[in-house]
RNA sequence: GCGCCCUUCGUCUAUCGGUUAGGACGCCAGAUUUUCAAUCUGGAAAGAGGGGUUCGAUUCCCCUAGGGCGUGCCA
């Protein structure tokens, strides 16, 4: 049919409500009596009753009736075959014995199964899964997370932690919620996999990426940092800072970073008092926790900090605590104002690793600052 | 419009006719604590609506509503 048959094909299918379907009109003529200079195309003689029945392993037994299933286009007029073809015939080829999908394929499978039928070949085993929603359930678009997986990686989030994320939805295996790969591997079945569709709900992802976030060792972090800093807004000035020494400091005060963030982004973020230059600029929360006694704790501090060796954990540990107790005040009233002064913020990973994280100079130095 | 699929706490889900409808994230409260987290304890929170079937329905069937997908000489 040529185009403007098509078109006017569809226009009075939609006025009398019937669906826009090829209406066969040249389905048993013959190519004789085609018109003039057309390049045809070819189409499927597709059966017009009864109906279409597809076994999938996850929608079950689905069944399409013929009449809706039009003669599709199986090579254009310039020769070349469609996707629907095209599909088949490869996937024959290559002996694929299941074809897993999303399921807005679901109607394409009655389609291509009517094209295996017609070439007399079996019809590989269907696995149809639903669709993953955006959070507000309607489809996913970039700004709700249909983003390629580097995306998630320069985003912050663990690869593990986004298959974890991802295998739990329309997929469970009672009450667990988390799965090493080598579980997911031995565990799936398509039988366990829902029909509805699922929303993605980034808190919960976070969640478990913060999971497997305390879970990994140094040098895992430090690697898997390196994409998020890569894609940093100030990038170039984030490395020239690593460079100069910002590397090591990070690497000092990474594990407990990490125990705090729920992202490697968030993480970064944290860790930017590490590399911040003197005289540091104070949040007003901070500058609020340097007034009344505080200064005069620091410079107490400073002078008791200096003689500290070696410059470990405990040791400081056991200056600082024994300082507070001396001073007769609580802990908190020397941690809060050395943490203002060594972070320049209000809140911050355990005080003593900052401390052991910076060095003794730069630590003595950022109190000196403070303490004036 | 037509066809197909879906519908349990806000979200992800368990349940495969009989349960105080369970777990997880999030939320609220408490414990812990040098801040923030983490952790622990406790709490609020669900079977879309209407008909059936059945001794008994979240579970099986039908209808309605809502949502999704498809309906190309795209893949």
């Amino acid at each position: 049919a040529t185009p403007e048959e098509l078109t006017a094909m569809r226009e009075s299918a939609a006025a009398e409500g019937r669906p826009p379907r090829y209406d066969g009109r040249w389905r048993d003529r013959d190519p004789s009596e085609a018109p003039e200079g057309v390049d045809p195309v070819v189409r499927i003689k597709a059966p017009r009753e009864g109906e279409t029945v597809i076994e999938d392993l996850v929608q079950g037994e689905v069944r399409f009736p013929n009449k809706d299933l039009d003669d599709l286009v199986i090579q254009r007029s310039d020769g070349t075959p469609t996707y629907m073809l095209a599909v088949v015939v490869d996937d024959h080829d290559m002996d694929v014995t299941h074809i897993i999908r999303g399921d807005d394929h679901l109607t394409n499978a009655a389609r291509q199964s009517i094209i295996y039928e017609a070439l007399g070949w079996p019809v590989p085993k269907m696995a149809h899964i639903p669709l993953i929603h955006g959070p507000d359930g309607a489809k996913l678009s970039k700004r709700h997370g249909a983003l390629g997986v580097d995306a998630y990686r320069t985003m912050g989030y663990l690869p593990e932690a986004l298959r974890n994320y991802l295998v739990r939805l329309g997929w469970s295996h009672g009450d667990e919620e988390f799965f090493t790969t080598r579980e997911m591997i031995d565990l799936f079945s398509l039988e366990a996999v829902g029909r509805s569709p699922a929303r993605f709900d980034f808190t919960k992802l976070e969640n478990i990426n913060g999971h497997y976030l305390r879970q990994a060792d140094r040098e895992r972090l430090l690697d898997a940092l390196e994409p998020v800093i890569a894609t940093a807004d100030d990038a170039a000035d984030l490395q020239e800072k690593l460079d100069a020494g910002g590397r090591q400091r990070l690497a000092v005060a990474i594990p407990s970073l990490a125990e705090r963030a729920k992202t490697l982004r968030e993480l970064l973020d944290n860790a930017r008092f590490l590399w911040s230059e003197r005289p540091l600029t104070l949040e007003d929360k901070a500058a609020k926790l340097l007034e009344g006694e505080a200064r005069t704790h620091l410079r107490a501090l400073h002078t008791r900090l200096e003689i500290v060796d070696p410059w470990g954990p405990e040791e400081i540990e056991e200056v600082v605590r024994r300082y507070a107790d001396d001073a007769g005040v609580k802990l908190g009233k020397v941690a809060q104002p050395l943490r203002a002064a060594l972070t320049g913020k209000a809140t911050s990973p355990g005080i003593f690793d900052v401390l052991v994280a910076l060095g003794r100079a730069e630590s003595l130095a950022r109190i000196e600052d403070q303490a004036a």
